[in-house]
DNA sequence: AGTGATGGTCTTTTT
DNA sequence: GACCATCACT
């Protein structure tokens, strides 16, 4: 029982309260893994068996680590308990249940490209205006009625959302909606909402699955409870309604995904559904200093929808908080990687102790290459995952169409590639008549001589031979057999290595590797089902590098959204592109609870720092192509200056160089009324150094003061003094155009003139 | 049927 | 600026 003495007296009770419905509210870094991962160690030590446990999370990320956490307490036993994101647990069950809800075991989860490719294609065929009906926007109205569990009919019947779609002239949703989830049955297919919206189906109208299913799971524990939509709350409250034993934790100030149908709602419901609840607030911040701590509570309490809560933190007072302020985006992200540099000589970090936190997935670009440039070791997380390359999808395209033949996405994304003679044409012939004479895709394609005669019969006929030839090996061989054999019989491969583009060669080597992963997946032995239809389950709901096994690239600067960096923390962290319209999003402005949605935002990603938070933003920002200028996020007024540093000058050079605004104290209030000046300042962005033909880095170890320099973009230069030690050689130069920058002569590619 | 050029859209965040 | 969808041409 000792690991519970590492917890606090309400961390320790909280964990401890192991029967009945159980609410904890735990602010940011108050502990909250440490109590969840020892409540299910108590649990398993009392005689719970890990079979019994259902423990739900919202990322891959979180469960694994969760996973990994109780192991180290609990020890193997651990591996048993049911614990995955809610997508993953409910996908598992759905294979199980399938047929059940007419669905096949093997139906394949259509990824958010999918859901677009064919809403595209049923507006097209409904010949519907593309701009009135934008495939986001119908995804995601499609999706929130999903995530509301208002099914087709109900959508039709419910006078309020025709009466909403009627005025917006977009009346046709309701059969768009309508054609779109017919298709998805007739392709064997779900998509991520279905997942959840489909197991409602089931627990509701089987009552003998429910019931096995709520005796299974004795014990239900929700992670990020603020998170859940009205589609996951009522599966887990379904779940929990024979014994009760449900256990929630969240905090609404994290609340980041409303924006996908997560309600604070389900909070609040929670006391309401369970009057004999028990709640525990954890407010003792361990994570962070205490300027950090007091800098989130600053910016959270503008936010007028909250629950009351008191986040302290006894550790250090901390440094105070930086603002960095850069003249463009690559500047910025030049700033924060010197920055970086600095940091990790002068207190002797590691990379992997900075994280740069980003709104949008495309800052990251500016980032990445100037950390490129310093020779900063980096890694990006989420973004565009190894899954989502195009020829991952290819091949996997040819899994999918062989393991489920109905499978419409599947089938147009790989008939005709490599060309094999199936155009356009066939394709929509194909997709027409299937659709007028009710058949199956597999049907049609499978006898498609029998439905079709003239040009394209015998291509089909023989792609169709290709498929079942794949099929056939399905229950005889491995993953890895049948996976080899369609890259090599598909002409995929083939193709990828004809293609000697650099590009081309990273594809191939991309395919190399998948096929290698399938190949340890098939050489596993703790699994029954090494096929391929198992590999494609596992991998259909895998987001990113949770896969990515590489140790010997640990060290590294970890670059992500903010989204993607909850629930993690960091001794350094940056938080990039605090600008208006950028954070606060644009498409946050127009409602307060949109704006609080990104305020909340805010102080999830302020919350990640453990002992040092930089902020910073850019006067400019290449968007769609073109500079904009920019004002600072009026989240940085929203900062109590107090706990601001102002005086920080690691960016000295350039900061006095290009502008005499700080961030902080009265100089802020003035930023907001002084655009105009702003831009004037942009005006003198010096224009980017053209280097000499010849430009080449000379060997700057002799390099004396006074001597001629030029600098691949800074231009040329006088070396006006140097200082420290041989690696670390610091160059203080004074360039034409710039004015003094200091710069480090092993990462400087300097020309001596 | 297949290829290359053009033009429009996109940037919110994830399963 | 990048990616995609559509169109015109071969």
């Amino acid at each position: 029982m000792s690991y519970l003495d590492k917890l606090n007296p309400t961390q320790r009770a909280a964990a401890e309260c192991t029967e009945g419905p159980l609410m904890i509210i735990a602010g940011a870094g108050s502990g909250k893994t440490r109590v969840v991962t020892y409540r299910i160690a108590h649990l398993i030590d009392k005689g719970v068996d890990p079979f019994n446990i259902l423990s739900l999370t919202f990322t891959n990320k979180a469960a694994k680590e969760m996973r990994e956490r109780i192991t180290a307490i609990a020890g193997p036993d651990a591996k048993n308990i049911w614990m995955g994101t809610f997508h993953s647990i409910f996908a598992r069950i759905l294979r199980v249940e399938a047929e059940k809800i007419g669905y096949p075991s093997n139906f394949t989860i259509y990824d958010t490209d999918d859901s677009k490719s064919l809403l595209r294609a049923i507006i097209k065929e409904q010949q519907l205006d593309d701009k009135l009906y934008n495939v986001n926007f119908v995804l995601n109205r499609i999706s929130s009625a999903k995530n509301n569990l208002i099914s087709v009919a109900e959508y039709k019947k419910n006078e309020q959302i025709q009466a909403d779609d009627f005025s917006a002239g977009r009346g046709k949703l309701k059969d768009i909606y309508e054609i779109y989830a017919q298709r998805c049955y007739k392709a064997g297919a779900m998509d991520f909402d279905d997942l959840l919206f489909k197991t409602n189906i089931l627990l509701k109208q089987h009552p003998e699955v429910l019931h096995k299913y709520q005796h299974k799971f004795k014990y239900i524990m929700v992670d990020e409870y603020q998170d859940t939509n009205f589609s996951q709350y009522n599966i887990v409250k379904r779940l929990a309604a024979v014994h009760n034993n449900i256990c929630v934790v969240g905090d609404d100030a994290q609340s980041i995904y409303a924006f996908r149908g997560a309600t604070i709602q389900n909070i609040l419901n929670f006391e309401k559904d369970y009057p004999e609840l028990n709640i525990f607030k954890l407010e003792q911040n361990y994570r962070s200093t205490q300027n950090i701590v007091n800098v989130a509570n600053s910016v959270i309490k503008n936010n007028k929808e909250q629950l009351k809560k008191d986040v302290f933190s006894e550790n250090a007072t901390g440094e105070k908080i930086k603002v960095l302020r850069a003249f463009s985006d690559n500047e910025e992200g030049k700033i924060i990687a010197e920055s970086i540099i600095q940091e990790r000589s002068v207190h002797g970090l590691n990379y992997q102790d900075f994280a740069i936190l980003y709104r949008t997935n495309a800052q990251s670009r500016s980032m990445e290459e100037s950390l490129r440039k310093l020779n900063i070791p980096y890694k990006i997380y989420g973004g565009l995952s190894f899954y989502q390359r195009k020829e991952i999808k290819d091949l996997i395209g040819y899994f999918r169409l062989t393991v489920n033949p109905n499978d419409e996405e599947a089938l147009k994304r790989i008939i005709n590639y490599p060309v094999r003679g199936i155009g356009d044409t066939t394709l929509n012939k194909i997709i027409a008549i299937a659709g007028e004479r009710n058949l199956k895709l597999w049907e049609l394609v499978s006898d498609f001589h029998l439905h079709v005669t003239g040009r394209g019969v015998e291509q089909v006929m023989n792609f169709a031979t290709m498929i079942r030839s794949f099929q056939a090996m399905l229950s005889t061989h491995n993953a890895y057999e049948v996976a080899e054999h369609i890259a090599k019989q598909s002409g995929l491969l083939r193709e990828l290595h004809a293609d000697k583009s650099i590009e081309g060669l990273s594809r191939y080597e991309n395919v190399q590797e998948l096929l290698s992963g399938i190949k340890e997946f098939s050489e596993r032995e703790d699994i029954e089902d090494r096929g391929l239809g198992q590999f494609l389950q596992d991998v259909a709901l895998l987001t990113g590098d949770e896969n990515n096994k590489d140790k010997d690239d640990k060290n590294t600067v970890s670059l992500m959204t903010i989204h993607s960096s909850k629930g993690l923390e960091f001794p350094h962290v940056f938080i990039v592109g605090l600008e208006e319209n950028l954070f606060p999003s644009q498409m946050s402005l127009s409602s307060r609870q949109d704006l609080e949605e990104e305020r909340r935002l805010f102080y999830v990603a302020i919350t990640r720092a453990e002992r040092k938070l930089t902020l910073s933003y850019a006067s400019s920002r290449y968007r769609w192509g073109s500079l904009n200028n920019c004002e600072p996020s009026r989240f940085l007024d929203e900062v109590d200056p107090r706990y601001l540093d102002l005086e920080f000058t690691a960016n000295k050079q350039a900061a006095t160089a290009y502008s005499e605004e700080r961030v902080g104290g009265k100089e802020r209030a003035e930023f907001a009324a002084k655009p105009k000046i702003m831009a004037k300042t942009t005006q003198m962005l010096p224009k980017a150094h053209t280097p000499s033909p010849d430009f080449a880095a000379s060997d700057t170890s002799q390099l004396q003061v006074g001597m001629e320099v030029e600098h691949e973009r800074f231009g040329f230069g006088k070396v006006i003094n140097l200082e420290g030690n041989k690696p670390d050689i610091k160059a203080t130069i004074f360039f034409k155009e710039l004015g003094q920058k200091q710069l480090l002569l092993k990462f400087a590619k300097l020309r001596i003139c």
